[in-house]
DNA sequence: CCAAAAGTGTTTAAATTACACCCATGG
DNA sequence: CCATGGGTGTAATTTAAACACTTTTGG
């Protein structure tokens, strides 16, 4: 370890966070429009720079709370990224997170300096400030290989949900479509989901049974490394 | 973005390399012996603070080649880890990366700081300062993952690899046993090795075909994100 | 009775598993 | 001729893939 030691300690790190959601209109990311430069007036991931005092999951809580109000949402890493010229204020690295809720159980709501933050469609993203783009291209593969391997298509659906808006989840994600009959027998055959005997109703046409998860089973198989592909 | 914006950058960031090697005795991880503090006298991994005017993929082969003269690498990024108290000196952050070696076909050799660099066995590794056993133990994971889904194998394997070596690998890292037909019949099955034609010499018992991998399939099921399930 | 989405089984093909004996070489 | 690891095939089971019609509701 070199002497001038102070040299290497003038570096800022950051947090940006890939939240997706999911509705009727399909897979979804959290932007929020930022109030402060750089970048002023510019949509951007929800990510500040990190407080020096607080650990990196933490933190990474912390920032998506302070500019969304999202609190209590389970968050992973991603991946760092790390180019020299990144940021227009000095070096700052940024460490990558991603979550995925409800988006109707929650109520985002701007805060600190977002200014607003709204859901876009994962395929109308726009040009987005520092290395947003590739971060968000980033997530979307890590979603796709996640959910090949640990059953988290609920977490982005209501407590009581359809087969066949489990089965939209999952063609949005893959994005290919899936056999009706192949899927429902899969997703069936692992216990993790339950009939609640609940069916819609007011829809126009024969009404959906509801299910909700079962979730012993679904930690169960999120430990055991289950291997979930369909 | 807060006012007294000098706060943040202030942390440093180091990069910490967990370079797997294979030889006759298994599964191995390149450490050094620190002759700088903090932690001066310890083992552990090769890595270092990285400079700021450089970008962290290039850092990752920087640091590891000053320190252990192992250059042109593969490297991939594994994780970030950020404790507030995990370095002495200050806030450091580190990213692990994670790379594979032919052990024999590199001279590793202690340079810069590192006193000494060697290969431990997987399941040898003394404590380490840091949180380096947390980072081994992460890479180690992220290895059994990895060699699922991609032939990484082969770049731990010398030119001229016997199947048994082969799947002696295989059985190291997912560390359970596999069946000797099965596995010959399924790596066959692909098309990505082909036999030489030569043979090992100057063995006490029938000597085993040697094969050599073929590159252009490699990567063709590289990229096609292949499943290697064995 | 029409529109719209829900729901349901079977057949075929492919992949995985389990399992035991003979072969080639050096000493 | 013995010790050592190299090398080979088949049958049974499990899993995946392809595919079309009937049901229930609201309007």
């Amino acid at each position: 370890m070199p002497n001038n030691i102070e040299s290497y300690f003038k570096a800022a790190v950051s947090v940006d966070n890939v939240v997706f959601g999911f509705d009727q209109s399909g897979l979804k990311v959290l932007l929020i429009y930022r109030g402060a430069e750089p970048y002023r007036n510019c949509w951007a991931l929800p990510g500040d720079l990190i407080q020096l005092d607080v650990d990196l999951n933490t933190s990474a809580n912390a920032v998506l709370q302070n500019l969304t109000g999202l609190q209590e949402i389970f968050m992973d890493q991603i991946r760092t990224f790390g180019r020299v010229d990144r940021h227009p204020y000095g070096r700052v690295f940024t460490v990558a997170y991603f979550a995925l809720i409800r988006i109707e159980r929650y109520m985002v709501s701007a805060q600190a300096w977002a200014e607003q933050a709204e859901w876009f469609p994962v395929n109308e993203i726009p040009d987005l400030p520092f290395d947003h783009n590739e971060i968000i291209e980033y997530a979307k593969e890590n979603l796709r290989q996640r959910i090949r391997k640990q059953p988290i298509g609920f977490e982005l659906l209501s407590e009581y949900f359809t087969l066949t808006e489990l089965q939209r989840l999952y063609e949005s994600i893959l994005d290919r479509e899936l056999d009706v009959r192949n899927f429902r027998k899969k997703i069936l055959s692992m216990d993790f989901i339950v009939e609640t005997g609940m069916k819609q109703n007011a829809v126009t046409h024969r009404p959906a049974k509801l299910y909700k998860y079962n979730s012993e089973q679904y930690y169960k198989l999120q430990n055991s490394g289950y291997d979930f592909d369909l």
